[in-house]
DNA sequence: ACGCGTCTTGCAAACGCTTGCCCGCAACCA
DNA sequence: TGGTTGCGGGCAAGCGTTTGCAAGACGCGT
């Protein structure tokens, strides 16, 4: 029982050889009955398990596909991840994750361990990417659909969501309330302007000369989103409405500002983004911009499994429009700067 | 560029064996240093990538170790993940993920899985697990740690947290506060009057004629927690505190506490279980149990990855006695049923 | 009884890498 | 100058599967 066990053994036991019991396995081929009957039982007897290094490396392909996120701590990220994995077993693959933290040298070491693995097809649903990466990927020969950064190519698809137009939406939305003060909540990976998010908000302010805005950042959690909070109003800044980068980071700031004794939304208006469940559950619940991360997973599946019948030729850039949904935790700006 | 890289490749480049080449991935073994920098130039150039497939195969271990929880999407689960998957790294190892998602079939597949895959260790976080499953793993002879299930044995640590002890705080300390009609929302694992958690309430109710309870169970999730908490009030019964089995569902419960206009602390006392981030960031933040989830993921490493120094003889079973964390969901029981 | 197609099954060559073993060579000692 | 070392590196035997090819078994028509 101490010995290694393999195909050879079972093959022994069955008195068949190592081919046969292969295919007994793979219930490909045909076997008679009574043969495969008898594989069945000796591999139940040894408590035989296949080794799967040897099958994909004898099989050459690899049934795997991997998913690459940048904090799977963050709902938006796991509901994405999750719908892969649905649609993945659906049709008979696995999948395998990895979390970058937004640290692209997680990022270097989990695409090199994917390539590693001659995963079937990687989603790399990350904010951080370096241009040599993905030189690096296209050369790897293996499909990749990129969520938010990257730019599509022969075996790369790219999906992206309408920051811009999300952000936009917020905003006339706090505009039409009397906001004028605005603050914005972000986390580190998007602080850097290069950012659309950040941009669009940005951008939209520019375009108003009524509107001010300023921001902070910390990290991509509830604890991040307070910080940042803080770290904002400690400057003497006083929004109206207070604009962050996802929901988690929402909660974030709401917490920080039941502290201070600041009433959402009678004193300042919060609004999240993504729409995570968390938002519908937090108090009050937030108001923020829809983006349907199952329909995420599903082109992600598409894309990357192919399908049975046609070699359909995906389109290559696939863009998102998000909605807004108004919840409790908007309102009118406060009388006292209603008055503009 | 279209042919398959493999290791010949590069060592025909570099004018060498593919020994040579291996070694200097491996950077095992004296390569000489302008051997070494010629190999490495040939797979900078070819953009060589090592099958870890092959690698496995040949060297017969693995550096990788596996995980499998119930719930990913609970933060609970999640935090125990994370702090395995840093201290893996840290040893050098990878760490692979399952999700059972509470089906006692998928949890079947991830062992299978993980044993196809010869893990060098696995983790198994989940509350169901088949006494059949026990013996597979037993006998696959790879290190195991439980959570939660399963008794010690040659390869297996049990990790287990003394629940009991924790509802009984719980139970304690609303009944010190005047609580006498309780509730219980779990979930559907939890259900199961096999269950620790479960019966713990149960065994305290009975313990104390003075006290009586009512429970009811849906998913684990925000939602399932809501759904529960209104199943349980639609039968007409009206506690003055819930018991919930964990944070997540407990955050369900107060939002459909807060829906129904019912306050909480004032009305009705509400108790998490875990001590989850979210515990702190709800409102009103929840009274729950310090579950150390960052001491359960060094156990999990220290059991599944053999140190380097002495072979040390790790203890098969480790109890953790959580503690209370009174917060702001919990106060006392409304005056009219106060004079019991 | 013989020849021929159909099923089943076995043989053995990959798959890409690791590693024990052995050998050539240059430095070193006497 | 011949014998010892020891380093650097090549050879080739696995590791456990899959799979194309071919052979054996069997049934049947003639």
């Amino acid at each position: 029982m101490k010995e290694r066990m393999n195909l050879e053994q079972v093959a022994r036991r069955a008195k068949v050889s190592t081919a046969t019991v292969s295919r007994v396995l793979n219930n490909a081929s045909v076997v008679k009955a009574s043969t495969r009957a008898r594989v069945e039982k000796a591999i139940e007897e040894l408590r035989y398990h296949p080794n799967l290094h040897a099958r994909n490396l004898a099989g050459g392909k690899s049934r795997t596909i991997g998913v690459i996120a940048s904090n799977m701590e963050n709902p938006f990220f796991f509901d994405i991840y999750k719908t892969v994995e649905s649609g993945a077993h659906a049709r008979g693959y696995e999948v395998v994750v990895a979390n970058t933290d937004y640290r692209s040298e997680q990022l270097v070491t989990s695409i090199r361990l994917m390539i590693g693995r001659r995963v079937a097809g990687l989603a790399a649903i990350v904010s951080e990417m370096d241009p040599a990466l993905i030189k690096e990927l296209t050369e790897s020969r293996i499909p990749v659909v990129f969520y938010d950064v990257g730019t599509p190519r022969p075996n790369i698809t790219n999906i992206r969501v309408n920051y811009r137009r999300g952000i936009e939406k917020v905003i006339d939305y706090l505009h039409s309330l009397g906001h004028r003060r605005l603050g914005f909540i972000g986390h580190h990976a998007m602080l850097a302007p290069i950012n659309e998010r950040m941009k669009a908000v940005l951008d939209a302010v520019a375009r108003n000369p009524v509107l001010e805005v300023r921001s902070a950042a910390d990290a991509d959690t509830l604890e991040g989103g307070r910080q940042a909070t803080r770290a904002l109003l400690a400057t003497g800044y006083e929004p109206t409405a207070l604009i962050c980068v996802n929901d988690v980071t929402a909660v974030g700031a709401l917490r920080e500002l039941r502290e201070r004794g600041i009433r959402v939304p009678q004193d300042v208006s919060v609004t999240g983004f993504d729409n995570v469940k968390l938002s519908e559950f937090c108090y009050p619940a937030l108001t923020t911009v829809h983006i349907p991360r199952e329909r995420i997973g599903q082109i992600i599946c598409d894309c990357l499994i192919p399908p049975l019948d046609p070699p359909s030729t995906p389109e290559h850039e696939i863009v998102i429009d998000p909605e807004l949904v108004v919840r409790e935790s908007t309102g009118s700006a406060p009388a006292s700067v209603r008055k503009r």
